[in-house]
DNA sequence: AACACCGCGTTTTTT
DNA sequence: ACGCGGTGTT
């Protein structure tokens, strides 16, 4: 067999990760090295060089998009489609693993998918039932607790309470959770990890049949497993598997989320037979733009230790801009970007990125009046959508009658006379004959426990879902959605809605008709019914609108966004001490190495030119802070970079109104003092306290400036004393003493 | 059932 | 500043 087209492209540390013996592997893979290439080419290699039946590959990715990545770069190489090679994300496959084995596993045949929202919903109802206060016990925080449990391979029966009747509860909480879960039929996230995990732990021969299948297993972004999704792969390698994981702890920046990047430490301690390749020369960035991500994450600890290098040019230098405020940093990326343009550049050529949604805004508003097109990335996804999910509902509840949640959505959506009095009823009587809400329904319309008018209403709703259910049978799936919109009144109720929010829910709902037209089924999951087929899909993918995503629009997203793609322009924005690196991070050391190694991300995001933008001053939940520049950028090396200012000296900006600016910027080269030194203009409005500076405390004692607020006697200053901690104080009466 | 008001929180996101 | 969720009013 030739097998030029595998390797013909590769560099020699590519070609020797690829090509490396049976057993297991390790790739760190740098920014910008060629980690999917590696990772695709290893699986024609094992395919077209080692023989390796495709039946005996498991790839596993993060996102459904790195998945399809991986299936169409496979495709495109052999030349024909992966067919039986098991693609996807660890939740995709844990999801196949369980519809296989749903008895197995101890899950009913229908059971369905909840997302977080759900989850949520679903954790306040029991908090309700349970007369707890919710200010008390936190919906969230009882989550938390749960799906970090999840995480971690922890059941509610594991946990122990010790002394702490706070955690008593919240254990007590997450057993209940798990109840209703098994009442209901649905599983959410954490919990099909969780579930293939014990499926294959508690089930021997299981275990043993796909170990003997999946002998070779790929991990993509190794450094974002966590526990449970890394116990889980441990168990399938077993002690022969060839385990071929790829990742970069320079770019782990989920840690709060659960990600463990010891866990390539681990590896290797698991599986002493590791080989470690590593990739360093980028393919992405300019030589500059690599020497200032390199120079900045060597600020960083127990790395396991990369240098990126290229042997492209060293290209444009980094350039930084200290704006006045957010709108004046704005109005520079406006100016930029319209040079950009003029000198023939694409829109799409350039990307904003930020550390938190909240400063889209200022660049959405300056762009919109600049008639600059963008996109901004995140928020709302199609399937999360209020109106779809009222849809999916009906669809769920059709699919299984025991969905709670479903018939909670829905029972009432149109009104019908079913209100909170009633739903209370039935919720009591599902609590005390143990059944779901649908049957607790059933049995409670042949009571007096309901009015006449509201039992009439709920047999009407019992009717109707039965109804439906019988009429779509046998319809195709889009018809079937088609059909439910029409009969359940959901798409009148929304026209009747006179706002154009209305229309445009009526338009949502249309277009899932589409969506359900357009499902192709997996041709692996053909056991499940198009309908619960379509139902899964749609909440393990919720769908990322990529319909426009090539239109010729300003990229915009978080830095967390970003992970993973690239651009020829990246503006790194509000690069400032407590906004990035956030405060909450700012105080303990992992916080502030998983800061950083975001902003390496950002940094290698870029191709050809890199620009760090911050302002002195910001808004920011309504109140204006000074802010100093990031110690990113101090940990930049200096010579990198090239300071731009305005050319005019502008008076500092007035509340209202534009500025006169005028449209050029100039660059200047940078002095190495120039950052941390005071600059005289945007002074802060409280002489003599400035950020950073130390002051005393008749009582508190010492400590230093952390944030200014307002002016005059009403001016507030928070400072952090030795001592005491962290205090807002008002100057009027604090009398601090500048030290 | 629809609407007004109040109080709270406010990093990052996938599945 | 702002949006969301929960509560109270009409």
């Amino acid at each position: 067999m030739n097998l030029d087209p595998i390797l013909e492209r590769l560099n020699a540390a590519q070609r020797a990760a690829v090509t490396a013996p049976l057993g297991p592997v390790l790739v760190l893979a740098g920014a910008g090295s060629g980690k999917t290439r590696v990772l695709t080419h290893r699986i024609a290699w094992l395919i077209q060089a080692e023989g390796v039946s495709p039946h005996a590959i498991l790839a596993v990715t993060f996102t459904n998009k790195a998945a399809g990545e991986m299936r169409a770069r496979i495709e495109s190489l052999l030349g024909m489609p992966p067919g039986v090679l098991w693609i996807g994300t660890f939740h995709g496959i844990a999801h196949r693993l369980l519809r296989r084995h749903w008895h197995e596993a101890g899950l009913i045949e229908s059971f369905q998918i909840i997302d977080s929202e759900d989850q949520q919903r679903l954790i306040k109802k029991i908090l309700r039932a349970q007369q707890l206060d919710e200010t008390r016990w936190v919906p969230r925080e009882v989550q938390w607790f749960i799906n970090s449990n999840k995480d971690e391979g922890r059941r509610a029966k594991h946990l122990k309470a010790g002394n702490d009747p706070i955690r008593a509860q919240m254990i007590r909480l997450y057993a209940l959770y798990e109840e209703a879960c098994a009442l209901t039929g649905v599983v959410d996230f954490a919990e099909l990890l969780l579930r293939a995990f014990e499926l294959w732990r508690d089930q021997p021969a299981l275990l043993a049949h796909y170990r003997q299948r999946f002998r070779h297993i790929l991990v993509d972004e190794f450094q974002d497993t966590n526990t449970i999704q890394y116990a889980w792969l441990k168990l399938i390698a077993g002690e022969g598997g060839c385990p071929f994981v790829v990742g970069d702890d320079d770019q782990s920046v989920y840690g709060w989320r659960g990600a463990r990047v010891e866990n390539l430490q681990q590896f290797g301690r698991d599986f002493p037979a590791l080989k470690l390749f590593r990739l360093e020369q980028n393919y992405r960035s300019t030589g500059t733009i690599l020497a200032a991500a390199n120079g900045l994450i060597t600020n960083n600890s127990g790395r396991l230790g990369k240098t990126l290098w290229t042997s492209g040019d060293d290209g444009e230098p980094i350039r930084v801009y200290a704006a006045f405020n957010e709108r004046d940093e704005a109005e520079f990326v406006c100016q930029r970007i319209r040079e950009h343009v003029a000198h023939g550049g694409l829109h799409r050529d350039v990307a904003i990125l930020y550390r938190s949604n909240a400063q889209s805004r200022v660049f959405e508003e300056m762009f919109l009046s600049a008639r600059i097109p963008y996109r901004v990335y995140g928020g709302l996804r199609f399937f999360e959508r209020a109106e779809i999910k009222d849809a999916l509902a009906y669809l769920r509840l059709i699919a299984n009658r025991r969905d709670d949640a479903s018939f909670e959505r829905v029972v009432n959506l149109p009104t019908r006379g079913i209100g909170a009095k009633s739903l209370e009823t039935l919720r009591g009587a599902a609590r005390a004959a143990g059944s779901p809400l649908w049957e607790a329904a059933q049995a409670t319309i042949e009571t007096d426990a309901l009015g006449p008018k509201a039992a009439a209403a709920l047999r009407g709703f019992l009717e109707l879902i039965e109804r439906l259910s019988a009429e779509v049978q046998g319809l195709a799936l889009h018809e079937q959605v088609d059909r439910m919109l029409e009969v359940s009144g959901l798409i009148e109720f929304h026209k009747r809605d006179k706002a154009d929010r209305g229309e445009a829910r009526v338009e949502n709902l249309e277009e899932l008709v589409s969506a359900a037209r357009g499902f192709q089924t997996d041709s692996l999951d053909t056991e499940l019914p198009p309908l619960e087929a379509f139902l899964a899909h749609v909440t393990l993918e919720s769908g990322e609108g990529q319909a426009d995503a090539w239109e010729d629009c300003v990229q915009m997203m978080t830095l967390h966004t970003a992970k993973g793609l690239e651009f020829p322009i990246v503006f790194l924005t509000g690069m400032e001490d407590g906004l990035f690196p956030h405060q909450r991070s700012i105080g303990d050391l992992d916080g502030l190495e998983e800061e950083r190694r975001l902003c390496y991300v950002g940094m290698t995001r870029a191709m050809k030119q890199l620009y760090l933008t911050y302002a002195e001053q910001r808004r920011l939940h309504g109140i204006d802070s000074y802010s100093q520049p990031s110690r990113f950028i101090k940990e930049t090396p200096q010579e990198l970079i090239e300071e731009i200012r305005p050319r005019l000296q502008v008076a500092r900006p007035v509340a209202s109104g534009r500025f006169a600016r005028e449209s050029s910027y100039d660059s200047v080269p940078v002095h190495r003092s120039s950052y941390g030194t005071p600059r005289s203009r945007a002074e802060p409005p409280i002489p003599g306290m400035r950020l950073g500076a130390r002051v005393r405390h008749g009582k508190f004692g010492e400590g230093v400036i952390l944030n200014l607020e307002g002016s005059g006697p009403q001016a507030r200053v928070q400072v952090n004393f030795e001592r005491q901690g962290t205090k807002w104080l008002v100057m009027q009466f604090a009398n601090l003493e500048p030290l």
